[in-house]
DNA sequence: AATGAATGAGCCTTCATTCAT
DNA sequence: TATGAATGAAGGCTCATTCAT
C-alpha cells in the first residue's frame, strides 16, 4: 500500500494518468485511515501521494469523483478476488469457500482496507451513485453464494442460507473492523465455513 | 421540517437543559440521516432543532461534543432496552433471545437510527471517546451473551458461539442499514434465534 | 482590589446602582489585566464581579460604556490624589514634588492598574470619548506642572522643563508598565525629582 | 485605500511569499491604525492590502502570527536603524545622539508607526512571544545606551543615566503618540540631548 | 434587581476549486 | 504535466445584546 509505484525522478511525460489515479486512490484510502472520510482533504491526499493538491482536478473531476473512484476500487479490488477463486473452485463447497475467502481474505483487514470500507458503507446512503455500485456488489455476492449452495441446499431454504451466510462474513468483518483484525485471520473463515457447513447438512436433511 | 416538539405555548426559561440537549440530540440524528455525518453542520442541526445556531453552544461545549452525546444517546438507549427485555427473560435461551430482540428491534431499523449508527461505526476509529464507549458496549454485549449461553453450551465452544451470534446480529443489521430496513423486522430475529438453536444443539451433544 | 464591598448574602433592593457600577468597573479593570483589552468580554467581567451577564447592561449602556467609565474611574482616581497633596504643598517646589508624587503613587504600579492604562492609551485613539477625557487630563497635569515650576523656573523655560518632567513620569512609568514594577517604588520619584531640580538650577541662573 | 503596492502588470506568480508577507505587514499597521488592535481582523487586514482574506492564512499561521510578526517588524526596523547610526557616530557622545536619534526619528513619528507601537505595549503582557522580543530590544537599547554613556559618566552613575534617558525618550514618544506628532520633530530629540548633557556635565564632575 | 435563555452578527479559519505560469 | 497562488464560500464558534420570567 505504501511503496510508490514508479521512483519521483523520472517522470515520463506520457501515460501517466492510469499511474497517477491509482497513486491518488491508494493516498486516498490512506488518508481516510490516517483521518477519517469527514476530515479527509484533497490536499491531505495530495501530501500522501507527494503530489500538490491541484493536480488533483487534473486527474478526477472533483474530490467527490476521486472519493467515488476510491470506492470503486475496492469493490472491483473484492469482485476481481472473488471471480479468481471461484475460477479455480471444483465443487459447489468449494464455490462456497471461495467466496467466503476472498471476503474474508487478509487483505480486507488491513487497517486502511477497513477505514475506507467503513467510510463508504457510511457515506453510501447519501451517494446515490456509492450506493449502486454497492448494491450491485452484493446483489452479485448474495447471486454467486445462492448458485453455490443451490446443488447442496433443498431451493426452499437456499436463500435464508444465503442471507445468513453473508451476514455471518459482514458481521465477522465488521468486529474486526471497528476493533482491530483478528490475531488469527484464519479464525473468522473456519466460522463461517462452520456455519454453512451446519446449514448444508441442515437442508441436505 | 420546522414545526416545534413542545408547543409553543408554553417555553419554560428555566430548567430548559434537559430539555434543549435531547431536542438538539434528536436533531443532531435527524441531521446525520439526512445528509450524512460529512455533511451534518451545527446550522443543520438547529435548524432541525429549531433554533439558532448558537445556542447550541450553550447547551454542548462544541460539535464533537454534541455528536459524541448523540452517540452516547444511541448506545445507552440500545443498552436500556437490553437490560429490560433481560430482566424479563426466565431461562437461558429466554434470555439469548432478549439480547437478540433488542439488538434486533424494531426501533433499530428506523433509517435515521440506521443512518446515526453507521456514521457511528465510520467515526469510531478516529475519536478515542467514541471507540471507548463503543468498546465498552460491544464488551457488555459479549459478556451478556456469554453468561446466556454458559448454562447450555459447553465451556470450550461458547466463545466461538457468542462471536458467531455476535456477527450474525450485526451482519443482518448492516444489511438492512444498507439497503433498507426489513420488509419482516421478525425475520432477521428468527434467523438469529435459528442459528443460536443449532449451536446450542452442537454444544449441548 | 480584590475585597468584596459587600457581601452576596445582603442584597438590599435599594441604591445599588453606584455600588455595583464600583464593582462591574473594579471586575473590568481586573479582567484587563488578566485576558487584554482585545480579549476582555462582558462575560469575563460579569464572572469577575460574580453577577450574571446580563445584569451588566443594566448598570451600562453597552460594553463600550463600561470600558469608558473604567477608563475615567483611572483618570479621576489620579486627579483626586493629585488635588489632594497639592493642598497639602506649602512651597513651589513642594507643588511639584507633589505632582511627581501622585502620578508616580505606589497604587500606579499596582498591575491592574498599569494594565488598564496601557489599554487605555492603546485604545485612546479610536474613541473620541476617551481621547477627550485623556487630553483634559493630559492638559489639566501640564497646567499644574508649570503652574508650580513658573515661580522657580525663568517663564522662556518653564514650557520645556514641565514638557521633560511629564515625560520623565510618563516613560519611567512606562518601563515599569511594559517589564514589571520597580523594586523600589521611591527610585522613579527620585529620579524625576532630581531631573526637575537641575531644571530650576538651570532655570534660575 | 485599494491602490496595489506594486504595479498589475507584474504579478509574478512564483516568490510572492516575500512580497505579500511585507504587504500583510504593511496593511496591518494601517489597520491598527485606522481601527485598533482591538477591532483589526483578518478581514480589514486583507481589504487594506488588496487581496482575499483566506489568502492571509497562506502566508501566515494564524492572525496572531501576523500581528506577531507585524510587532518584529517594527521592532527590527528600529534596530537597524539604530545599528547604522551607531556605525557611523565616531565619539561617545555621537553614539549616545546616535541611538536619541534613531529611537525619535522622524519615522518613528509617523501616525501608523505609533498606533501600531501603542498597541504592542498594550498586548505585549498578554502575550509571551510579544513580551519575550519587546524585552530583548529594551534590554539591548539600555545596554547600548550605558556602553554609549560609560566613558563620559562615572561608572556609580551610569545606570541612572541611562534610565532617565530611556525614560526621556519614551515619556516623550508617549505624549506624541497619544496627541500627535510634533510639531517639530527635532524638539524633542534637543530636549533628550539636553539631558543627556546636564546628565554628562553631572557625572563628569 | 437579576438571571439564563436566545438570537444574530461577525470573526477566524479551512477548503475545494481555478488559473497563470 | 505540475505547481503554488488566489479566491470565495462555508463552517464552527464567540459574543454583545435583548427579553421573558
Amino acid at each position: 500500500m505504501k511503496q510508490r509505484i514508479i521512483g519521483p525522478e523520472a517522470m515520463p511525460k506520457l501515460g501517466m494518468a492510469p499511474i497517477r489515479r491509482r497513486q491518488l486512490i491508494d493516498a486516498a484510502i490512506m488518508a481516510i485511515h490516517d483521518h477519517g472520510l469527514a476530515d479527509t482533504t484533497v490536499s491531505k491526499i495530495a501530501a500522501r501521494a507527494g503530489v500538490s493538491a491541484g493536480i488533483v482536478h487534473h486527474y478526477f473531476r472533483d474530490k467527490d469523483d476521486l472519493l467515488f473512484e476510491t470506492m470503486r476500487f475496492l469493490l472491483e479490488d473484492l469482485r476481481r478476488t472473488a471471480v479468481e477463486r471461484l475460477g479455480q473452485a471444483r465443487t459447489p463447497v468449494e464455490r462456497v469457500h471461495a467466496i467466503i475467502d476472498s471476503c474474508l481474505a487478509d487483505e480486507q483487514f488491513a487497517p486502511e482496507v477497513m477505514a475506507a470500507w467503513l467510510a463508504l458503507y457510511g457515506q453510501a446512503k447519501h451517494s446515490p451513485r456509492l450506493l449502486r455500485i454497492l448494491s450491485i456488489y452484493a446483489r452479485r455476492l448474495r447471486s454467486d453464494l445462492a448458485n453455490a449452495l443451490k446443488p447442496v441446499i433443498g431451493p426452499e431454504r437456499v436463500k435464508a442460507a444465503a442471507e445468513g451466510t453473508v451476514a455471518m462474513i459482514d458481521g465477522l468483518w465488521l468486529q474486526y473492523a471497528l476493533h482491530g483484525g483478528p490475531d488469527d485471520p484464519e479464525f473468522p473463515r473456519r466460522l463461517t465455513r462452520a456455519y454453512v457447513d451446519s446449514q448444508i447438512a441442515l437442508g441436505r436433511a
